[in-house]
RNA sequence: GGCGACGUGGCCGAGUGGCUUAGGCAACGGCCUGCAAAGCCGUGUACGCGAGUUCGAUUCUCGCCGUCGCCUCCA
């Protein structure tokens, strides 16, 4: 069974399963007024390769994640380029998913958006502030954070621990606002902003309210896990937990966050692949793959560098392993090797030891090699291996691929010169495919073209 | 100021109180090849600095230096 992280409680423990074979897990997924960037693909590339790995394992997976499609930026940014905010939302959800289906990132299996929400976080809001855990200002209705018992846990910190620090940053909303901490519920709009009518007045709700009334609704009080990016865990999440805390609804019983992308001088996010830092122009420059690769051979808590020399490690990886995939494309399926397998579990079950499981996975494209090489029959289960943990964390091979009949007569003709000891016209011949983008293997057996 | 993470060989990136001390990329030597490519075999003796604990520390403790994150709207 899966041993992971937990935020709440600071250790890895086993991610208990309220119903046995199903696993809950519900993704923060993003707010819709920008192209995605390189932290929004490291974030769902983490709950990509998790959940493909527990479907492989067996269970039944539900994943939700929501589309964050109104917020202070998507009208600002309506404001500014003077079109609707719903042209800016439709658009950006649409190249969200674009750009996960270039990073190979299978769509939840629920994709709640916020504005389909509205009335359900207006009832909930209603029941806080019945329950006094908040309250009314002018501007609209605050959580009450000193009135939840355990607020910090996620943020490993008290309430008055956070008081004494507050960094440098503006307070937003300081004025009437009881406690620093406090967030917004309920925002009243502003004319001309898009607005829900509510008990208080007319407006829209504050960010933290939606994921807490769809998890509910979706998945049900006491879900298994709720994950997201480092920068959710505080407030965010803090927030969400913080309502349905106050409403006496079991939340998440697992919280799992994944570390940042940085930079190449080590900060968070980044212009490291010089003006890459987009999603869709990383994929549209390297091998969609590539990114992928890069967190598989990290730790999904540790901060990971995206950098040309990074990405580049990365492709060459996948060209050796693609190489593998292509010389092994003819071997039959057979039970896959169950050492192999049961070292790939072992690591995977160890709080998502990915950076293990692909040294396990190059080991056994290598012991494979070898043992193809020496005609030992026990390749086809190590080759099965490699087809099985590559499938488990969503790694594609390219395999081989059709090849028009015009580059394979050209390949005839490379062996027969090469028969006729034409060396020269042979590799001329080579040259002339290679240049054309082919990858050649000339080998005693014949010679293979691939792309 | 509070809380937290981290500093590993040419680069990236795991891990560990001592044992053959991951893996990828790059490099070098060898095998294979007509030559390459792919593949295989081999080579590198790294853990920020100082002190302490210990028979023994990169791994534990303390201090220092450095980097980074969170402390209201960011995956």
């Amino acid at each position: 069974m899966l041993n992971l992280y937990d935020t709440a409680t600071r250790s890895v423990r086993e991610l208990a399963l309220r119903e046995p074979g199903k696993v809950s897990i519900y993704l923060c997924g993003p707010t819709v007024y920008g192209p995605p960037h390189l932290g929004h693909g490291r974030a769902t590339l983490v709950y990509d390769i998790l959940r493909r790995y527990l479907v492989w394992t067996g269970l039944d997976v539900r994943l939700v994640s929501n589309v964050t499609d109104i917020e202070d930026k998507i009208i600002d940014r309506a404001a500014r380029e003077g079109r609707p905010w719903q042209d800016i939302t439709t658009k950006c959800e649409r190249v969200w998913f674009e750009a996960m289906e270039g990073i190979n990132v299978q769509r939840p299996d629920d994709v709640p958006h916020a504005t389909e929400y509205v009335e359900e976080m207006v009832v909930m809001i209603g029941d806080l502030i019945a329950a006094d855990h908040a309250y009314l200002t002018d501007d609209g209705v605050y959580m009450d954070v000193e009135s939840v018992d355990d607020y910090g846990l996620l943020a490993h910190q008290s309430i008055d621990e956070m008081r004494s620090g507050g960094g440098e940053r503006e307070v937003f909303g300081v004025a009437q606002k009881r406690h620093p901490a406090d967030f917004v519920l309920w925002k009243f709009s502003k004319p001309d902003e898009p607005s829900w009518p509510s008990p208080w007045g007319d407006g829209r709700p504050g960010w933290h309210s939606e994921c807490v009334v769809m998890s509910l609704d979706l998945l049900g009080e006491g879900f298994d896990l709720h994950c997201g990016g480092q920068d959710l865990r505080f407030p965010h999440h803090e927030n969400e937990r913080a309502q349905a805390v106050a409403l006496g609804k079991t939340f998440a019983n697992h919280w799992m966050h994944n570390g940042f992308v940085v930079d190449a001088e080590g900060e968070k996010m980044s212009k490291s692949l010089g003006n890459v830092s987009n999603l869709l122009d990383l994929i549209a420059i390297y091998d969609p793959r590539a990114y992928r690769m890069v967190l598989l051979q990290s730790h999904y808590r540790s901060p990971v560098k995206i950098t040309q020399d990074n990405i580049d490690a990365s492709v060459k990886a996948l060209a050796g392993l693609d190489a593998f995939s292509a010389r092994t494309a003819g071997v039959n399926d057979v039970a896959p090797s169950a050492e192999v397998l049961d070292l790939f579990r072992t690591a995977m079950d160890d709080d998502l030891d990915t950076p293990k499981a692909t040294a396990l996975l190059f080991d056994t494209v290598r012991r494979a090699n070898a043992a193809l090489d020496s005609d030992d029959a026990a390749a086809d289960s190590l080759v099965a291996a490699v087809r099985e943990i590559c499938a488990a964390v969503g790694l594609e091979l390219a395999g081989v691929v059709d090849v028009d009949p015009d580059v394979l007569a050209r390949a005839s003709a490379l062996d027969a010169a090469r028969m006729a000891k034409d060396f020269e016209t042979a590799d001329k011949m080579r040259a002339d495919l290679q240049a054309e983008g082919w990858t050649v293997e000339t080998t005693k057996d014949g010679t293979t073209v691939r792309r």
